[in-house]
DNA sequence: ATACATACAAACAGTCTGTATGTAAATAGG
DNA sequence: CCTATTTACATACAGACTGTTTGTATGTAT
């Protein structure tokens, strides 16, 4: 047993531990700051004196840990695609079709998107922020990926018509953003869901 | 025959026009200074002095006709939409059937979002700038109206089947708008194009 | 124990936005 | 017409923000 003294073990800035596991941990309390301002407020109406007061700490912190406020939005931003995706694969259990698959992961989709300040941070202040380019590449390394995979595979059983992925894969993802985007705003998801199984029975490939 | 100096007719400043007319031009000028600085260079990395210089004019011009850039913004952001409703209009032919009418509508789509910048006011720092309600809204009136009369019309008639038409129109609109983003990046038109037909056959009503 | 690297704070320089004020031209009223 | 008011725009200003630089304390390696 050990009473030297460490009740809410190292908070005390900069004693105690290493260097690395202190970086390691300043940079987690500027991407979660960071994170609740760009959720609240969005990324250009937040300023980088406001995040890191948020933090408890000064802007030489900020600028060590990241090249620049758009750099910090980027780690945000990848941050939380990541946890989409983590809630998609915990929430959608995998189904039997490809249909059903795609319905169920839209289902799983939209609930992730409801977390307040998502879509905002993923769908509009990314795109804007980071580039289009950038922000789909970075989803497509979490949660755009389950999306891709599915498709991949179920154009490998024939599944699906034979289209071309990547069209494929940007349309309906664009779609199903379009739809999260709504969602999280009020709109009703049934008929959201009812316009997808129509689309996504017009994937099918027809029954021979 | 009127010989009286009117070469370049009135382009001296404040001389020999009306109010009216002396502000509606500054208006276009601003506007179109923006469209250009924004389109090349985006929102967020437009500064007013930038626009005024490109106008020939100082800020308090600018600041004389819009609240603030982001009104500029949302005057560019309109009429630019407009324009888009304008070309499609133009560009796609009355067509038979729904079908037709979708296809060939999301063909005159993807040409007209091929001009230089369009995409990224009208889908990437629209969005952003004037939020994405406010952004929908304003598409709403222009070229988004297009699409919600096709859709409107083809459910009326139950060419389609039935969906609820918000939905519809959204999912619809967000798809195009993703195909039309990588086309102008230099996707491959027809790879799109092949995924719509899919798609839309499959929102067609059931044969009886 | 000394030398260097890392983590952060504090101060600085430049730019930007929006506002307030000033001025000339245009319209309105008698 | 001649004057008063309004409109259109320029100029000057205040505050805020971003990114950089410099300084300092703590950690780390030799």
């Amino acid at each position: 047993m050990d009473h030297t003294m460490t009740e809410k073990p190292d908070r005390r800035r900069g004693k105690g531990r290493g260097n690395s596991e202190r970086s390691a941990e300043m940079r987690g309390e500027l991407i979660a700051a960071g994170r609740r301002l760009f959720a609240e407020k969005g990324f250009a109406e937040t300023s980088t004196p406001e995040i890191v007061a948020a933090a408890g700490v000064t802007r030489g912190a900020l600028y060590h840990h990241f090249a620049d406020k758009t750099a910090l939005f980027a780690a945000v931003f990848e941050a939380e695609s990541r946890e989409v995706a983590r809630e998609i694969e915990d929430g959608s259990n995998d189904a039997a079709s490809a249909r059903e698959a795609l319905l169920s992961g839209a289902r799983a989709y939209f609930t992730a998107m409801r977390a307040p300040g998502r879509c905002r941070i993923l769908l509009v202040d990314g795109p804007a922020a980071l580039g289009p380019n950038e922000a789909i590449r970075l989803d497509a390394l979490h949660a755009g990926r389950t999306l891709r995979e599915g498709l991949t595979e179920a154009l490998g059983q024939g599944a699906l018509r034979p289209l071309p992925l990547d069209a494929l894969t940007g349309v309906l993802s664009a779609a199903f953003d379009r739809a999260a985007l709504d969602i999280a705003s009020g709109a009703d998801e049934t008929g959201f869901l009812a316009v997808f199984e129509a689309l996504v029975d017009g994937l099918l490939a027809p029954e021979r």
